[in-house]
DNA sequence: AACGGACGGGG
DNA sequence: GTGTACGTCCGTT
């Protein structure tokens, strides 16, 4: 029967409540709620920032209300007016037996949490410390969540991204390591025009550069701070340099509490967790533009490098007259030209705006529909982080129980296969085409109606086809609007953030006992459906005679005959994907020149305007000396172009360069990461020699800290050399009350070698880095070719050999297609 | 070669 | 006060 106007006029509306919320409050730009049950709110309206308090009921999710009962006539169902003291209240979730079907809440979060432990501990007769040590009975969110949950507001309610104030600051250093190193100096902009580098030139300065930083930032008053890897580096290192000088860093916002906190965060669950500092001030938003590159990759997966530069370069906002100075280079250069330091630092900070511009319009959209922090939506899982609040905050508002343990164990019995993964062919491929089908898993989900079964409400499907319908339209309106006006941009940015959520709904089915809606069977079931997809695509370009190469569950590379056009391939694509399902889209997406197959997963790509695409470990160099990857690059291009004789010259040329000592020392060195303490390597030297340790011991450096990265390259004499990557000044004080006791600001400089004196050596073991060359670099060239002809082209000695093939002769293993079409 | 473990980034 | 995954790379047997 069909719904009625109405009907479905109800029903989109309750969708957009689950999607976005419901309360109209706008411009909220952040949110301070604390366990007092007090909430700090502050709005951005017409331009200027207003603050308000209020009184908000924290919250927790309960299975039974047994270890409130001790509480007798203080625990009251929501609405119940008694005389007396109520300390927690209930409201009854509708739902199965065993869920969490009671919202209990008090006026601020220790009495409800004391409360239930004094119950628990009577129950389990056991000490307990906090709700998590109960196990499974209650589930919580942070604060900040319960606030936005429970008043159905989301952040930045008619607000557009360029409305936010954003400052940029950024620091540079002496060293990486704050032990090792101080800060010289800081850019800070915002988007506002405002500019400014402060700088410090003796250790003496940092402390009154610390604190000016500080107080710009309370006048600028921005509401969102933002750096590359600001909380992977430069916050920890302000923290560490503050506290050394005994400053406290007061950033907050009036209105709240003015000092930057830190605390240990746990990222991930299990064995693989692991342990950061996650930072937090009330009023301002903490962005991390890293953390949205890695969001980015996490999609498109072809971006070579997540640092600023190369970011900034990949999306083309990078200015042509930017500085770019060596990190080890960037102290040295600053005694010397301190003003191209200071460009440099403002180029930093100005990218870091573009890259904002770029990439966080997809988290703004986000926080105008989860009940998180925007700076929380920007770093989150898009399936814990993000999704699940999103679900959890619709059940609440329907009045029904969240699920408890059925999914739990669903996850874990469900345990299925993945996607499917073929290599066909190893060798050169010419004319290839990548087609592959779209979202396979959400448009599976839809077209088949696959969701957790404990999914009551059916919420997960319900937003999922909302999404897919929304953000169709987002794209649509992006196309239709003039670009130059920057009017498509909020359009681009909703229907990122929606792709975030829809591709998010797959992975959270599938994800482990952590997550409420869990179900392992029906992601089998996705995935199991996502098989016959493929194998039905695979069968289609066999039956039409197509050279497959490889396949990756929803994926395919494969050769077309060498004579058809772009028309031709677009048309099989289309015709191929028409016999699919409907609602299972098979795009086609790309063409290279050429392909070398590798392994599964492990290829290269010639693109047709002559770009290399290197995919997967096997062609990579673990090594990664400048030297090696330069040559590598150089004979895979050869090599897809079945220029053999170019191969064969790059290779000579490379071994040339070696025995004549064109190289330099850094082209040569290999950079590793440092695990061991001093005290620790001492201990295992008798036994195992280690060459990085030895590196630094042969420097004369007898201090490092685990972490420190550092290059090394191996010398003629058979030693391992250390290439420093900074320029030592006098070492500075971790502690600022040793430096008033012995009244010293600084220690005495040591004589250790400098960047620039070594980066230049020669004096390198050229047998050493000839094998380096064949073992580790021209052995990823070895499926290209049959083994004799492998074995001719990449000889050390160079003598030609009895029973050499001319190298005209030589060809790569071609993939070609089983018959002319 | 096959494995666990740890990193990514920042000066 | 919390709650990515995943591809790489390293060091170890």
């Amino acid at each position: 029967m069909a719904r009625s106007k109405v009907q479905v006029a109800s029903a989109l509306q309750r969708e957009d409540e689950y999607l976005f919320g419901w309360d109209p409050m706008p411009g909220i730009v952040s949110v301070w709620a604390q366990r007092d049950g007090q909430a700090v709110i502050w709005q951005r309206i017409n331009g200027r920032i207003v603050n308000h308090t209020e009184q908000y009921r924290p919250w927790v999710l309960a299975t039974s209300l047994r270890d409130l009962a001790h509480l007798g006539d203080a625990l009251q169902p929501v609405n119940e007016r008694k005389p007396g003291k109520v300390l927690v209240r209930y409201h009854k979730l509708k739902g199965p037996e065993k869920s969490y079907s009671y919202l209990v809440f008090a006026r601020d979060l220790p009495t409800l949490e004391q409360a239930i432990l004094n119950g628990a501990i009577t129950r389990l007769k056991k000490p307990l410390n906090s709700l998590m040590e109960i196990g499974d009975d209650y589930y919580r969110v942070g604060v900040v969540e319960q606030y936005l949950m429970g008043t159905g507001r989301v952040y930045f309610r008619g607000m557009n991204y360029q409305d936010l104030h954003r400052l940029q600051f950024d620091l540079e250093t002496t060293a990486l390591d704050p032990h090792r190193g101080r800060i010289f100096m800081v850019a800070i902009r915002d988007n506002q025009g405002f500019e400014l580098v402060l700088d410090a030139p003796e250790p003496d300065d940092e402390a009154v550069l610390i604190s000016r930083l500080c107080s710009i930032i309370q006048e600028r008053d921005p509401d969102i701070i933002e750096n590359h890897n600001l909380f992977g580096f430069d916050l920890p290192f302000l923290e560490h340099r503050a506290m050394a000088h005994g400053i406290s860093l007061e950033i907050g916002r009036r209105g709240g509490s003015m000092v930057l906190e830190s605390y240990p965060e746990t990222l991930a669950v299990g064995p693989d967790a692991r342990k950061r500092t996650r930072y937090s001030v009330a009023g301002r938003e903490l962005i991390d533009t890293l953390d949205a590159v890695r969001r980015h990759d996490y999609v498109v997966r072809d971006m070579p490098s997540y640092g600023l530069k190369d970011v900034a370069r990949y999306f083309g906002i990078a200015s042509p007259e930017r500085v770019y100075i060596e990190g080890a280079e960037i102290f040295e250069t600053y005694r010397s030209q301190p003003a191209l330091v200071r460009q440099y630092a403002l180029d930093d900070v100005t990218e870091v705006d573009g890259l904002s511009r770029r990439l966080l319009g997809a988290p703004f959209a986000l926080a105008g529909m989860a009940p998180r922090r925007y700076e929380r939506l920007a770093s989150a899982g898009p399936a814990m982080g993000i999704l699940e609040p999103i679900l959890v905050r619709s059940y609440l508002r329907a009045g029904a129980a969240l699920p408890y343990q059925a999914a739990k164990q669903s996850a874990e019995d469900g345990l299925h296969e993945g996607g499917a993964v073929h290599l066909f062919a190893e060798g050169v491929a010419e004319h290839v085409v990548k087609a592959d089908v779209a979202s396979l898993y959400p448009s599976l989900m839809r077209t088949f109606q696959i969701g957790p079964a404990c999914d009551r409400l059916g919420v997960l499907l319900s937003i999922l086809g909302r999404l897919t319908d929304l953000r169709l339209t987002h794209k649509a309106a992006a196309q239709t609007i003039s670009d130059l006006s920057g009017e498509a941009n909020p359009h681009i940015a909703t229907q990122a953030a929606m792709k975030i959520l829809i591709n998010a709904a797959y992975g959270y089915m599938g994800a482990g006992s952590m997550a409420l809606f869990a179900d392992g069977q029906a992601a089998g079931e996705v995935t199991r459906r996502g098989r016959t997809i493929l194998t039905q695509v695979l069968d289609s370009l066999r039956q039409r005679g197509m050279a497959l190469i490889e396949a990756d569950t929803d994926g395919v590379y494969f050769a077309v005959p060498p004579d058809w056009t772009v028309e031709q391939e677009r048309k099989l694509v289309s015709e191929i994907g028409a016999q699919l399902p409907v609602g299972i889209r098979l795009e086609y997406e790309g063409r290279y020149r050429a392909m070398l197959s590798h392994e599964v997963k492990n290829y290269a790509l010639l693109t047709y305007d002559g770009g290399l695409i290197v995919h997967g470990v096997a062609l990579r160099s673990s090594r990664a000396e400048p030297f090696g990857e330069r040559f590598l690059r150089k004979a895979l291009k050869c090599a897809l172009l079945g220029d053999i004789q170019g191969v064969a010259d790059a290779y000579q040329e490379t071994v040339q360069m070696l025995r004549q000592r064109q190289f330099t020392a850094s082209d040569l060195a290999t950079r590793v990461r440092l695990s061991k303490t001093p005290e620790a390597y001492r201990l295992t030297r008798a036994t195992h020699q280690e060459q990085a340790y030895e590196a630094l011991l042969n420097a004369g450096r007898t201090h490092w800290y685990p972490g420190e990265r550092i290059r090394f390259y191996k010398a003629r004499n058979k030693t391992v050399v250390w290439l420093p990557d900074e320029t030592e000044e006098a070492p500075v004080s971790d502690d600022w009350r040793e430096r008033v006791r012995t009244g010293r600001s600084s220690q005495t400089p040591t004589n250790l070698p400098q960047h620039a004196e070594v980066a230049k050596r020669r004096d390198y073991d050229v047998e050493h880095y000839l094998h380096v060359l064949v073992t580790s670099y021209a052995a990823r060239l070895r499926k290209a070719f049959e083994p004799a002809d492998f074995e001719q082209l990449f000889r050390i000695d160079a003598q030609p050999g009895l029973f050499d093939e001319p190298i005209e002769n030589i060809q790569p293993r071609w993939i070609r297609c089983s018959q002319d079409l």
